[in-house]
DNA sequence: AAGACGAAAGTGGTTGA
DNA sequence: TCAACAACTTTCGTCTT
């Protein structure tokens, strides 16, 4: 018990390329690096049931446990519900006794229901998230992330006289950040109706008064989204993103778009791998311009000492 | 003909007085 | 609040493959 909380404790790093960020195949009981596909460690816990079900009725009769308590439900999802029918569980009708009691039950099941404006705001928020997170396709474990942020802005009252919308956007690009998953700001802002601006604001705002430590994006988080799109080869995609890591320790990458970053580094990776893509579909996939790859990829160059070989 | 290169001028955002 | 500034973009002419 003790090796396991220790081993979960302990942030996995990727021994092969850095990446901090594993799939679980628990068919096959392997932890495996999202970025170069190195099986990092094998015989994991695999925290599914102990039983099968091949179909739903057969999942629902073996499962013990209800839905998951979730903080992206206004209630945690923990509310109960108290039915409209004046049935029994058994389907029996009830008595007029029963049925004037369960009458006034439900009467103020629904009043405290939703009783502050903390829990309506709430309500408001997150079907607001729940749109915009599937709508920029974020997965379940950033959506409770920003779910929590959007909590922590609410109780500090930084909710007040701004829209929830720009709050609720600001909560979603800070827990892709937080995960390290690739979102721009512009992308978030994209699936609003909240200006840029405000978004910004939003975003200050929180990461200043909330006590969260929010990384910086890396350049290193774009390279396997980059390099899917660009049909790049694995070893490129890892000589990519050993040119980052050593400019990153090497020499101020700080103050540039990671973008650009991203995008000399798999110039430089693919010249040197043979796996060569133009400037030009590089900067339309990594969202600068070819004169920014460019910049970078000679700046690369010279501060490395890379040399681009001659061999062809 | 496509890709790479670099100069020059313009833009949005940060910083410091 | 404003000007200076760095990073990035747009545009365009030239060179290389």
């Amino acid at each position: 018990m003790k090796m396991i909380e220790e081993s979960l404790k302990k942030k996995k790093v990727c021994v092969s390329c850095g990446e901090t960020s594993f799939t679980e195949d628990y068919t096959r009981g392997e932890n495996i690096c999202t970025s170069c596909g190195l099986v990092a460690s094998e015989r994991i816990t695999d925290r599914g049931p102990e039983w099968r079900a091949f179909t739903t009725e057969e999942r629902n009769a073996r499962a013990r446990t209800g839905a998951p308590m979730t903080l992206t439900i206004a209630d945690r999802g923990l509310s109960t519900t108290i039915d409209w029918r004046n049935k029994d569980a058994s389907g029996r009708a009830l008595t007029s006794n029963t049925r004037a009691a369960i009458y006034r039950m439900r009467k103020w099941h629904i009043r405290s229901r939703l009783h502050s404006s903390q829990h309506r705001n709430l309500g408001i928020a997150m079907s607001e998230m729940e749109r915009l997170s599937s709508q920029l396709g974020i997965p379940r474990d950033v959506r409770e992330t920003s779910a929590l942020m959007y909590r922590k802005a609410l109780t500090k009252k930084l909710v007040r006289g701004r829209s929830i919308e720009s709050v609720v956007a600001a909560s979603v690009y800070l827990a892709c950040r937080i995960h390290r998953i690739p979102r721009r700001l512009d992308e978030v802002v994209a699936e609003t109706n909240v200006s840029r601006k405000q978004i910004g604001y939003a975003v200050r705002l929180i990461v200043s008064q909330v006590n969260i430590d929010v990384p910086l994006a890396s350049a290193k988080d774009l390279i396997p989204r980059l390099s899917s799109d660009l049909f790049l080869e694995g070893r490129t995609v890892q000589k990519a993103t050993e040119i980052i890591k050593s400019a990153e320790e090497k020499f101020v990458t700080t103050g540039k778009d990671p973008g650009g970053i991203a995008g000399a580094a798999l110039y430089i990776a693919g010249i040197i791998e043979k796996d060569r893509r133009t400037q030009r579909e590089i900067a339309n996939v990594s969202r600068v311009t070819e004169v920014t790859i460019r910049n970078r990829y000679k700046e690369l160059v010279r501060v490395l000492g890379i040399s681009i070989s001659v061999d062809s």
